[in-house]
DNA sequence: CCGATACGCATTTTT
DNA sequence: TGCGTATCGG
């Protein structure tokens, strides 16, 4: 095979893919080619005779494995190509458990819980159990019900750990683990898996059957992980499961870039993985080429602040380029218009197309005003991100009948649609039919479809009633086996009156409207196109398996390729780049956002995002804070981002934005505790060492005046030392009293005489 | 059982 | 401000 690709390489590039001995992790700085090694590392082994079905690659995002399909593609032509197990961790694993259902008492159509599902099966749960819902709110159980189930603790594991039962106690939710119970026993009435049980799932099908772990240790002969940094802990107990045997594994990633911890990405698992496997090779790659030197130097800069980290030294070999412009707007008007008013003039002095500028932000309220702003300069613009598509509320009603088809015993699925379009089932029935199905342990469909079984005490006319929607459903499923998955979604739409719901002709109305169309158009193109690969076989639940695991991203609307300015969360951008770039609204707790500033490690992943933001930038980067915000129809005053410091002034225009920011004080923001699972639960399975190559960056270290020491550091502070006051200068500690947080320094100053400081609150640092 | 109105509460996002 | 839930009255 041709590998002539190989020669597109620069060196790091070129070791990384040449070398498949054994395990190998590459460290890839932001625009430096990462994809390109991935890709042609593919391309590699399958000029090296790996077969494409021997090869598992995994991503973060379907969109990411698509593209790399199609490069690889390029390189080594369509159908090998295909033939390669790629995508997210979630759709192969998919793919491993309908496979194997039965194993873990499954059917092989189980339904996917979304997000949205497992919060309203919680939200019932929550008022079963007659439980406080402020307490008990939907949010943050199901955070924590997630949280243990990719620290791979089971429920039964749960009632055990008297750490986290006491953890609980203390606040305030001592039923957790019964909800989480009973969470678990729900789903699987349901013959539902939500997205953490697709990995757990795994990796407990991969424990329970040793025969099934070796089967496909043995297809997969070589593994790839992009995106590593953003991988959980149960992703990576399952990579452990099938790289260990054979050590062909290789994973890429960024420690700089990793933004996902609020969902349960462990930087951790790129830090440690140099223990989790032999002899590891570290590949490192610090050529960025996408970005002029200055952006690459003055994210470097900013990412140098945080403390947890693998050392690299990023270079970029483009112009020196021009220093970041920061501005500064009285409002989040002036400042959207001080973003227009630079495309505008960037537009002519360089002839960029309004797709070469992009408006990133931290949050995507922020897009209203900016959109505003474009609008009346009348420049094209498109936001990303946002409602799903099948996140709409017309288009899930039609897939919940499509769930119902395929698996009746889909809870919520049922309790969407039973009642919609209104067949006088409401609250009350429903709930008698729940406390049924609740006191048998069987689905809400084996009460509905027998209520004979069930002493139910309905009235006979409830009970027809239900009867018809059974037989509604039971037509449905009768007609899937042998009619084609788009008919069927025409006749479920027509039967039901989904479409007559909506008379009035509202803009939204008819919005909705169309996207039932546009659904129907999906399944359509869904059936043409698995048909034309020579699938015979459509079944509905292929469909909805494809669907489950969609998202935006993936939902590519090509309908006009107009030249757009690019409106994102920056959250959305990892990835993405931009001849030029605006990253807005660096402000105190906006960014870094008030949620995230409870501990050190929060602030650190909001440093990583503004690192991620301005390395999106390949020409031009703009920053932009505002005095004042609406916020929540209110207005309020803001303060510049403590970020703006992090960055070395000598990359701004702007330098006297030092002056502008007063030293962020930390005294007053005690970190909340955080409401976490320990990682103790980890450290008991894992053993994370410091890896060689990590490197602490010490703050205190670093002489730039606008590094503020931490309480800790303060309270620690001995008889002799030196500090430097913000007001009073330069003084020598002459003793040290009181416990904790009320100990107290008296400090001899050189110039201001003796002061006594209460450590806690006093703002220096020490110099000596 | 259903529509209307009041209230309360606000990240980031992929699977 | 603007959405989603909770409650009330028909």
């Amino acid at each position: 095979m041709n590998t002539d690709f190989l020669n597109e390489l620069n060196d790091s590039q070129k070791k990384a893919v040449l070398y498949n001995e054994g395990a190998s992790l590459v460290i890839a700085g932001a625009g430096s080619g990462k994809t390109r090694v991935l890709t042609c590392k593919i391309a590699y082994l399958l000029s090296l005779d790996y077969k494409p079905s021997s090869i598992l690659a995994l991503t973060f995002t379907n969109k990411a494995a698509r593209e790399m399909k199609e490069r690889i593609g390029r390189l080594v032509g369509d159908s090998p190509a295909r033939r390669l197990w790629m995508g997210t961790f979630h759709s192969i694993f998919l793919r491993i458990l309908r496979a194997n259902a039965k194993l873990l008492d499954y059917e092989p159509q189980f339904t996917i819980y979304d997000t949205d599902d497992s919060k309203s099966l919680l939200r019932s749960i929550i008022k079963e159990m007659n439980l406080n819902d402020k307490e008990y709110a939907v949010t943050r159980i199901q955070n924590r019900i997630s949280n243990a189930k990719n620290h791979l603790i089971l429920p039964s594991d749960y009632d055990n750990d008297i750490e986290l039962i006491k953890q609980d106690n203390k606040n305030g939710i001592s039923m957790f683990h019964t909800i989480y119970h009973t969470y678990i026993n729900r789903c699987k009435t349901a013959g539902a898996m939500d997205f953490d049980d697709l990995l757990v799932n795994t990796y407990l099908l991969f424990k329970l059957h040793p025969d099934i772990l070796a089967m496909y240790v043995d297809i997969f002969r070589y593994i790839l992980v992009d995106e590593y940094q953003d991988t959980n802990f149960v992703q990576r107990e399952i990579l452990l499961q099938l790289g260990k045997p054979k050590q062909h594994v290789c994973v890429v990633g960024d420690d700089a870039q990793s933004i996902y911890s609020f969902r349960g990405a462990n930087i951790e698992n790129i830090l440690s993985f140099e223990t989790d496997f032999n002899n590891v090779k570290v590949f490192k790659l610090e050529q960025n080429y996408r970005s002029t030197q200055n952006i690459v130097l003055a994210a470097n800069s900013l990412i140098e602040k945080n403390q947890r980290q693998i050392h690299k030294s990023i270079f970029s070999k483009k112009d020196i380029g021009e220093q970041i412009l920061v501005s500064k707007a009285q409002s989040d008007i002036e400042e959207a218009s001080i973003v227009v008013k630079n495309i505008l003039k960037l537009r002519r002095s360089e002839d960029s197309e309004y797709s070469d500028f992009a408006i990133l932000y931290r949050t995507n309220a922020q897009s209203r005003v900016l959109e505003e702003e474009l609008r009346k300069y009348a420049i094209p613009y498109g936001i990303y991100g946002g409602v799903s598509f099948y996140q709409r509320k017309e288009i899930k009603d039609i897939i919940a009948y499509f769930r119902l088809i395929i698996n009746p015993n889909d809870e919520e699925a049922i309790k969407r649609i039973i009642n919609y379009p209104t067949r006088g089932i409401g609250d009350t029935t429903m709930n008698k039919i729940k406390s049924f199905s609740i006191q048998n342990n069987v689905s809400i469909w084996t009460v509905l479809s027998q209520p004979e079984n069930f002493n139910t005490g309905l009235q006979n006319s409830k009970l027809v009633t239900l009867h018809q929607f059974v037989d509604l459903i039971q037509g449905f499923i009768a007609d899937s086996l042998n009619k084609d998955a788009y008919s069927l979604g025409k006749d479920i739409i027509q039967q039901t009156g989904l479409l007559h719901i909506t008379t009035n002709d509202s803009i939204e109305d008819n919005e909705r409207k169309e996207n039932i169309g546009e659904l129907l158009t999906a399944l359509n193109d869904f059936i043409t196109n698995r048909q034309e690969e020579g699938n015979e076989h459509l079944l509905l639940s292929d469909y909805l398996s494809d669907i489950a695991l969609l998202t935006d991203q993936d939902t590519d609307k090509k309908d006009d390729i107009q030249s757009k300015v690019t409106m994102m969360t920056i959250h959305s951008a990892k990835g993405l780049e931009f001849p030029t770039v605006f990253v807005v609204g660096l402000e105190e707790n906006l960014f870094p956002n008030y949620m995230s500033m409870n501990s050190e490690r929060e602030l650190e992943e909001e440093r990583r995002l503004f690192y991620v933001a301005i390395t999106r930038a390949e020409r031009h980067c703009f920053l932009s804070f505002a005095e004042s915000r609406y916020h929540f129809g209110k207005m309020e005053f803001a303060q510049p981002s403590r970020f703006l410091k992090d960055i070395d002034v000598k990359y701004l225009r702007y330098p006297e934005i030092q002056n502008l920011i007063h030293d962020v004080d930390r005294r007053s923001k005690q970190y909340r505790p955080v409401f976490d699972i320990p990682s103790r639960g980890q450290d008991k399975k894992i053993h994370i060492e410091t890896p060689t190559n990590y490197k602490p960056v010490n703050n205190v270290e670093k002489t730039m005046a606008n590094i503020d020491t931490t309480i800790a550091e303060r309270l620690k502070l001995k008889e002799g030392q030196l500090i430097e006051h913000e007001r009073f200068g330069v003084g020598e500690v002459i003793r040290v009293e009181g416990e904790d947080e009320n100990k107290k320094a008296t400090i001899q100053f050189r110039n201001s005489g003796e002061k006594v400081l209460l450590l806690r609150f006093a703002r220096f640092k020490i110099i000596g």
